[in-house]
DNA sequence: CCTATATCAGCTCTACTGATATTT
DNA sequence: CAAATATCAGTACAGCTGATATAG
């Protein structure tokens, strides 16, 4: 499509930004750049990852809750308890479970403990290809290569607190 | 739906990582948790911009390519320059300003200086909602209202790297 | 002739609402 | 009866591919 620009456009909108609002405080402006940049650096990795995902049969949506089977004791996991671990709704997570269902990566169980529920329990290819993406995606870093594990950590460490005042926990 | 969880579901994933991958390095334990933690921010932060520009009749994706003509000087770009500067798809930027001029925010004219080509120009209501719009942002802090202006500055250097290194600009 | 601009049809994916059957 | 679990139908959105008409 479009090669990188020749400047930063979150630095350029920043700077209209002042121009247009000398109301706005210093924070509403650093704020503005945070925001913009967190959907910017979401897109990009989200894309390197799916595309590192793709040829497993997965995205990264499906990649997460395949994990989080494999780190359950038994392998398996009720359909409520990935929905909230995940934080998606619990048809987004009939959708996912679906999808690696078709693919074969988990099946399908009553829930023994709750007449109610459902378990999704991983399959052999299912552990099998969760391993397989987890080194590959171990090999790209997760896409975050040229950062060091300082700026790793301090971006966790302000993005924690993001999401403990959002409610993401408590 | 669910409410928050009594721990942090991103700790939680790196102490199973550990104990699974334990030849995974520092760094890459890092990594998943960095690129963990930016998914969720992301969702949290675009859920709750799409919820403040709702009774604007505005989506995040809208309301940024709004803000765009809002910056340039004449209130009018190609529609190429916007996907360019946005970093979106030409066929999304179809989509977006299809939408934006249904809503009578936007018109389309064809660009005097390219015959290919077609300008998004705004009108006065798409004018004045960005406005409006840009307010109600301001007042929430754009969700970030719980980080300080360091955290908002740290946040913004770290996914610049990130963003550079990717090829977003540069 | 080759490239750039924009659109269109068609597809995938995630996310949400509202309704429903089942079970606790 | 009220709440929880999961599903289904339908909708919205963003993102992409491939094809096409028009113009530089």
């Amino acid at each position: 499509m479009s090669g990188p620009l020749p400047f930063d456009p979150v630095e350029r909108a920043a700077e209209s930004w002042v121009k247009k609002y000398p109301e706005a405080d210093a924070e509403i402006i650093a704020a503005m750049k945070a925001v913009t940049s967190i959907m910017r650096a979401q897109q990009i990795l989200l894309a390197e990852l799916d595309a590192a995902l793709r040829p497993f049969g997965l995205t990264f949506s499906r990649y997460e809750a395949l994990v989080l089977l494999t780190f359950s004791s038994a392998g398996q996991l009720p359909l409520s308890k990935i929905g909230e671990r995940l934080q998606v709704h619990a048809t987004s997570v009939t959708n996912v479970i679906d999808r690696l269902e078709a693919s074969g990566f988990v099946r399908r169980v009553p829930n023994p403990r709750d007449g109610r529920g459902t378990l999704a329990v991983l399959t052999d290819s299912g552990r099998a290809i969760a391993h397989e993406a987890t080194l590959e995606l171990h090999k790209r870093r997760f896409g975050l290569g040229g950062l060091g594990a300082d700026d790793l950590d301090s971006l966790f460490n302000r993005l924690r607190r993001l999401r403990h005042d959002a409610g993401d926990f408590g």
